[in-house]
DNA sequence: TATAGGATTGACGTAAACGTAAAAGGTGCG
DNA sequence: CGCACCTTTTACGTTTACGTCAATCCTATA
């Protein structure tokens, strides 16, 4: 049972059925398409959050892990963890609306929204004083730098 | 040798010399007085950043070590991490003008201040993003909250 | 066939700043 | 005297998201 290759751009030495929709591609390749490591993509699928299929023991993953892995790296853009992104996937069920997804993750989004507008206001307040004390820094610097004696400038 | 007790405010059951012009406090007052915990003193010294003194095996903190604490404080307000604290502080010489402490720290605070600014713009474009999704979040549910048939309302 | 690429499963390492027992000592008060 | 309260040192635990080997395997190609 040998497998698939990417439609075009493949340096694949593998066999594929260019023919059909379903498109694998092995761990590199998706790796290098969203810009994460091979351990990271272990990583997520470990911690259950994504399924590719298999080939033997190599892994193999279709447009639908690519939709998976989009949503996780858009999550993690926006802060949350693994375990919320994780949370809020394992409750997608491609049969119904997926109410109760949609309202978890409404929530989720609230509270991490409030928790980004306090870290910037946390940021905010961080940069005030650090420019305060570089200003003290560099008046200090200044007398030290000036000449010991109070005559007038050169 | 016995010792010293806060001025005023002391439910301490130690003998102390109400006079002299060193204020001597213990480990649990200075905690509670900069709001930190007796671990994170007790780390902070480990990590070379206080040394008070001691009275047998006591630790005695003095203005200097409050002085000390502050800046240790200010300096992870503003997000620097304790080993740049420590770098800056071990350049402190009493005795000179302090032209090389100032430098670094002057340079080390450009330095965090470009990470800061980085981190807001993180934070604006994760604002944003999630902000996003939200709407699209909130249209899926009106969606799949709205009556099912093409009436009008009721 | 030698070689260069991928791929796999472990499994320990990392960073930062403390948290959290655990076991024990000193002290004044009622 | 016993209890409550403060302090000490020692040392493992926590959190998050991977990094970094290590040892193997498979395979197409020159």
């Amino acid at each position: 049972m040998k497998l698939v290759s990417p439609g075009e751009a493949a340096a694949n030495t593998n066999d594929i059925p260019a023919e059909a929709g379903e498109e694998f591609v092995r761990i590199g390749e998706m790796a290098k398409k969203y810009g994460v490591t091979l351990r990271t993509l272990r990583f997520y699928e470990d911690k259950g959050l994504l399924n590719p299929h298999r080939d033997g023991s190599t892994r193999l993953y279709t447009r639908r892990d690519k939709a998976r892995l989009k949503l996780i790296l858009l999550g993690r853009k926006v802060g949350f963890s693994l375990r919320d992104v994780k949370q809020m996937m394992d409750l997608y069920d491609p049969t119904g609306t997926n109410t109760k997804q949609l309202r978890l993750a409404l929530d989720k989004s609230e509270k991490q929204l409030a928790r980004l507008q306090k870290q910037r206001a946390l940021i905010d307040d961080a940069i005030g004083e650090l420019s305060n004390s570089m200003s003290v820094v560099r008046q200090m610097l200044i007398e030290r730098t000036a000449a010991p004696q109070a005559s007038a400038a050169g």
